[in-house]
DNA sequence: CAAGTTACCTGACGGC
DNA sequence: TGCCGTCAGGTAACTT
């Protein structure tokens, strides 16, 4: 589920209900993650720390805490955060829950457990960016992603766009669904080689990525069958979908048949008219 | 090195 | 009703 638009909206739902509260306890039903869950390090560090800041970085969620002690969270296709009464009853795949100095509680959910959850230590007074965030691209609000940046990157390589535009080292936040809807946005097609792209059109998928995202956030991301912000409120972007998982209906703008094929194994939807 | 493939995990759905 | 194959928002470790 989470791409950058979905993390975006956890990120501002949890924030009101997360800043300056203080994590009492911290509980694990075993089951770990993509990588093994950091149990020792978070009780040591986080208990009793008190939450600063959080913020997203790619499709990451950044926690900070009183100590500098750092909590990165990664959501997988199915991972979630939300925020509950310590009484409301546990759901199946709540893998971890912070419970709160004020009876709340911070769960993380996650059916196919191929989220993570990472602990920078305090001491650690690295740049985070230059560790942990090495090999992340640009964010795609930032002055720094550009045509002209992916004309440089592009250049040399035979890769479909779609495959560059969903690899972090890129940009970060574009998945399957936003590659797809900004790749229709920008008139291209995702097969398309990306060493036979124009600066100019580098440049209008830059502002459509841009424009697709932005949407996206203030819809309050996508919903396909059960993200929910903090409050567990749906997103409504799916209903602008203009092509992903729209194969065999008709384009808004032409009218002909959206089609589907694979590339880079994942399903890719375009407009045989308005994509080139 | 770039690019393509596979594995990780659970659940939903369609066909039989 | 149930079994089986396929597919799903991501990413990193493989292979070619």
């Amino acid at each position: 589920m989470p791409e950058l638009p979905e993390v975006e909206v956890i990120c501002r739902g949890i924030r009101p209900f997360l800043i300056d509260r203080t994590i009492r306890t911290i509980y694990h039903n075993g089951k770990n993650l993509r990588h093994e869950v950091p149990v020792e390090a978070m009780n040591r560090e986080l208990t009793n720390n008190r939450i600063v800041n959080i913020e997203r970085r790619a499709k990451y969620l950044l926690l900070h805490f009183e100590t500098s002690a750092l909590l990165i969270i990664h959501f997988g296709m199915t991972g979630n955060l939300g925020i509950f009464s310590r009484s409301s009853p546990i759901a199946k795949h709540d893998h971890v829950r912070f419970l709160l100095d004020n009876g709340t509680e911070l769960r993380f959910n996650d059916t196919r457990r191929f989220g993570s959850i990472h602990i920078i230590y305090p001491d650690e007074q690295v740049n985070i960016e230059q560790v942990f965030f090495k090999t992340t691209g640009p964010e795609p609000f930032t002055d720094d992603f550009s045509g002209r940046y992916l004309q440089k990157i592009a250049r040399g390589r035979s890769q479909p766009v779609k495959t560059f535009i969903m690899t972090n080292q890129t940009v970060a936040g574009i998945g399957n669904i936003y590659a797809n809807e900004s790749l229709f946005a920008a008139g291209i097609r995702p097969s398309r080689k990306v060493n036979t792209i124009s600066l100019k059109s580098w440049d209008r998928l830059v502002a459509e990525i841009r424009k697709v995202l932005k949407h996206a956030i203030s819809c309050g991301g996508s919903t396909i069958s059960d993200f929910v912000n903090a409050s567990q409120e749906r997103g409504y972007f799916q209903m602008n979908f203009k092509v992903y998982d729209k194969n065999g209906q008709a384009c808004t703008t032409c009218s002909s048949t959206i089609k589907k094929m694979t590339i880079g194994g994942r399903t890719s939807y375009y407009c045989p008219n308005c994509q080139k």
